[in-house]
DNA sequence: CTGATTGCAAACACTTTGCAGCAGA
DNA sequence: TCTGCTGCAAAGTGTTTGCAATCAG
């Protein structure tokens, strides 16, 4: 079985002063092996293999994807594993997954990172990333509404873009 | 083959008063059959049997529950048969797919009708509907920031209700 | 040591599709 | 008549699961 991957463990860290920087990125590994402890589970190298794989992706990615990422940085692991890693790092707060259609899910990096909604266009499959404070502050209005602590929520806009427009015309 | 439902074909017009009621209630059936001949499909039964027990529905729905429904009226269609209309009845803007899980997808009956907003308690799997004008507006700002014509949307926020939270203290 | 983990392949659940016969328009 | 439609069963597809061997703590 392979060793852990180096560039995981020695992630260094960086930017220490601001207390958000800091947040940001302390290394998300241990906030993983912290995890597993407390649920008496295992820190196997192939969890961390498949977490190095995650932390490197950008924005949204498919378990599919994650799968040939850690093949490409040389390790092997098999699906099942990587579909019940991605299980435990939702349940961490390291991912969140994110429903765009009934044909699979996506996941995205939450931790240490501001978390996006997305505007895609139904005829060109763009999809743009965008941040709102007005949408987390109306989210927590909504649900201070019905006495509900907000955990995270999913914003998708559907419409059609500028491309896809002049495309028609 | 049985004959096209009367519930369906009569509905009757009501609330004619204000333009947004007459919109409300103008028989969505219109919509479809006009929707169909544009695409030179047909209006057969088994649509007008799955349009009618569509627009019976409340809220969210799924396509089991559909066929279950269509067969509790005393109609027989396959599931094959509903999928499709499914996707016409998307087409036609009458109803519209919610995406919540990677399991199975679900249906919200849009045309005539104000949209919804879901928040969903992940302990209890209670869902909430709600309706923010606010949402709508802030969905129109960020589509005209990036250039593009809003469709739809999906809004769902995640998060421990009252009494999950009861439950759990 | 002992219970958790892994890979494999089979199982799953929802959805789509190919096809032969049927039926709107 | 001429397409399009239906039901059926088979195929698809992303994800989950049972199991025996293996490993982390």
């Amino acid at each position: 079985m392979a060793s852990v991957p180096q560039v995981l463990l020695n992630r260094p860290k960086v930017g220490t002063n601001a207390r958000q920087q800091m947040d940001a990125y302390e290394p998300v590994c241990a906030v993983f092996r912290r995890y597993l402890h407390g649920e008496k589970l295992k820190f196997t190298p192939e969890r961390a293999m498949i977490l190095d794989a995650t932390l490197r992706k950008e924005g949204l990615f498919e378990a599919e994807g994650l799968v040939n990422d850690v093949k490409a940085l040389g390790h092997r692991v098999s699906r099942a594993t990587v579909y019940r890693t991605l299980n435990h790092l939702q349940d961490a707060g390291i991912v969140k997954q994110v429903f765009f259609d009934n044909r699979q899910s996506y996941f995205e990096v939450i931790a240490g990172r501001t978390t996006h909604d997305y505007l895609i266009c139904v005829d060109t499959g763009e999809v743009i990333e965008f941040n709102s404070e007005k949408l987390k502050k109306l989210r927590d209005e909504i649900c201070a509404e019905h006495g509900y602590d907000p955990l995270s929520h999913q914003f998708h806009i559907f419409g059609l873009s500028p491309k896809a427009r002049s495309r028609k015309a």
